[in-house]
DNA sequence: TTGGAATGTCAACAAAGCTGACTTAAAATT
DNA sequence: AATTTTAAGTCAGCTTTGTTGACATTCCAA
């Protein structure tokens, strides 16, 4: 107790450190979050379609893969493909995504953001990059590093890929 | 790009980089959360009242704060009373947690888990705790840091604090 | 004793996930 | 050429978990 962590390298990880671990992710992530929510609130305000995180979601990779598949999306997102189904048919009929038939596939849709998509896209993205950006200087340039190798090790292995292919192709 | 983060202790930080925590913290709250979710499912075969991440997150506080207050654990989770005391009357029900009259106050309600309850909460705690671990170790001790000091930033202040609280007392 | 806080309950609804069954079209395989 | 597989989409129905709003009960405190 009296010394949680030496400094070799080898971790003395008491129960204690992994809950705040945890709790630490639990607070964190409805922080990262709660900025694009009060957006996505307000915008919901005299509209009909009302727009979650699971619209946030799609448009947030569509923008990051411009021509990605349905299937692909679905992979990312690991939800089926009539949920996802809902909420692309929604962000499509508003005019905010295009689906555009593939080339070399024809039975493939490829998705794109429409100008205001990515109006909308920029604005929930603006508000969620400030957060990151205020945590990333206010912990600091070596935080951030241990930030993301923890984030990369808590992955599953097959989302870690999708990733890693993420950051490289966006066809 | 060539030099995004600067050895002064400040940050030049490039959206694409903001970008790849976002997404980061997205995967890893999935693989965070994956473990105790597949033991919810295959606890909920066969069974009538299912148990989900609601059930899990109100179980996990009551065991880290035994006796709290069904009010105190409303701020915690961030819910509605009439969301969280669904979940509450299943697990009372079902003899998962107990809930008592104050001592002081006897309008409030001190919850605490029963031992099928503290069974329960082993079983999710372990695993979570489990891939905290892991993650923690292949990051090695001064990502856990960074990790941490980059959490704390990101959550919004009111829930720091609850966090902070948390972490002293239990009552 | 009256007002307000804490708790709980009922009803109705919405977002976002799920399964299962089915269609259409295109591509791949046999 | 025929068959099977794959990608996408749709319909129907269900669950979990969140939301409002209205209301009752209990009981502390001014």
């Amino acid at each position: 107790m009296s010394e949680p962590i030496s400094g070799e390298g080898l971790l003395f990880l008491t129960d204690e450190q992994l809950q705040q671990g945890i709790e630490g992710m639990f607070f964190a992530y409805r922080g990262f979050t709660a900025d694009p929510d009060r957006i996505l609130e307000e915008l919901n305000r005299d509209r009909d379609q009302n727009y979650g995180r699971a619209h946030h979601r799609a448009v947030h990779f569509v923008a990051r893969a411009p021509g990605t598949t349905v299937k692909n999306l679905l992979e990312i997102l690991g939800v089926t493909k009539q949920s996802l189904n809902r909420v692309l048919r929604t962000l499509i009929e508003d005019g905010l995504v295009v689906s555009k038939v593939g080339g070399s596939d024809r039975r493939e849709r490829h998705l794109f953001l429409t100008e205001a998509g990515a109006d909308l896209e920029r604005q929930l993205s603006d508000v969620q990059r400030a957060r990151m950006r205020d945590a990333y200087r206010a912990a600091g340039p070596e935080a951030v590093r241990g930030f993301r190798q923890v984030l990369e090790a808590m992955m599953d292995k097959e989302l870690h890929n999708k990733y890693g292919a993420l950051r490289d192709k966006s066809e």
